[in-house]
DNA sequence: GATAAAAGTGCTTTATAATGCTTTTTTTCG
DNA sequence: CGAAAAAAAGCATTATAAAGCACTTTTATC
């Protein structure tokens, strides 16, 4: 999964739920800044980060084995 | 996915494959110091890591929408 | 139990992720 | 179109991920 993919779904997933950048900071604790640098494209987010992110989404991330 | 979750699926997966940090460290262009510390659970990886990794081992991230 | 290979640790440097605040640009909507 | 809200960008600081090298501990194998 390339990062511009995850973005584009954490940002639909976002604006699905009619969730501004600001409130979704404050729910996962994540920077508002870091938040806007992630969506932009400017940044090589953490685990971390994306993990409180996805939490508040309603996502999750998974590692799985590719299927030949 | 909880961090060391994580860490154990990669590790399996590398041990699974019969691969050691090194040589993973060496094909997938990740340091071998930033290996390390990842696996034993010192440190919170980017994506950019985890993605050049994964992919090394066959495996890949995905985020999903959590089914209720 | 010795030996060798692999994994983990300490130390250091460099690059950049995360953060907050303020200003500018873009989007949205009446 | 104009106003308001949301998103993006500039600027600066702090924390830490990534990196390499050398050394120690753990693990596997004989």
């Amino acid at each position: 999964m390339h990062l511009e993919e995850l973005i584009e779904q954490l940002k639909k997933r976002r604006k699905v739920l009619g969730v501004t950048q600001e409130l979704l900071a404050e729910l996962s604790g994540v920077g508002l800044r870091t938040l806007k640098a992630l969506e932009s494209g400017k940044s090589n987010p953490t685990f971390d980060t994306l993990n409180k992110l996805s939490e508040v989404l309603g996502m999750e991330l998974r590692l799985l084995v590719k299927k030949p």
